[in-house]
DNA sequence: AAGCGTTGTTTCCTGCAAGATATAACGAAA
DNA sequence: TTTCGTTATATCTTGCAGGAAACAACGCTT
């Protein structure tokens, strides 16, 4: 009947760190190995993508992406063990919630 | 250090039902009697409110909203039973998500 | 039957988010 | 030192969500 969605973000001194869109480019990145392929391969402007890749180096802890600009093929982006863990948490804290929000919902059985 | 925010919604067979935002056009309505004054109290077009509570009708498996047309005052709106008690329920549930993310992250210990 | 303040609906307009475009800086490799 | 594909950044343009405004319909009250 009713069916229950959620959105989850993660937010750091300046603002967003870590939401669903930041999660997706992250991936991306470890596949392609460069900010520019992996907004290619979303179908996303290099401008939207740089700019969660900017909101995630400003409010995050630790480092979470290494950006090398230059050198012979152009330079590159790479994610830290770091950011490997945190994409790692962020999936598993989303998926909890789905769970814990649809045993909410039945437990009112409407 | 870090926190954790979250938007839940609750959507019906043609879209979304119950959100944030239209909790809080029914709550106004609840407190003003009519749709026109309660999106004015909340400094929102009559227009966006029609549409949300437009939205909810839509979408809800049993009346939430009673509008009356006309009339002596020019008529009203008023929420059934049915619909505060699926206002309390979301508030519920959201609270509950939001305990639950808060321990979530709390586990991390980032 | 006239007046009133609603609901319901359409049309027009505007601000802004997001895309498109352009360009500088970078540094390894040849 | 030239070439290359990146990162990084500024500027311009545009689509569209959302507001503003206007108006019809409604029905109780007087």
């Amino acid at each position: 009947m009713y069916h229950i969605k959620s959105r989850i973000w993660i937010e750091g001194e300046e603002g967003v760190f870590l939401g669903e869109g930041r999660i997706k480019v992250l991936k991306a990145i470890m596949v392609e190995g460069s900010l520019s392929k992996a907004a290619k391969s979303l179908g996303m402007s290099y401008k939207k993508a740089w700019n969660l890749v900017d909101s995630i180096n400003k409010n995050a802890s630790n480092p979470v992406i290494i950006t090398n600009t230059g050198g012979s093929g152009g330079g590159g982006t790479e994610i830290t063990a770091y950011g490997v863990k945190m994409i790692t948490a962020f999936e598993n804290i989303n998926k909890n919630c789905w769970d814990f929000l649809d045993q909410q919902l039945k437990e009112l059985q409407l």
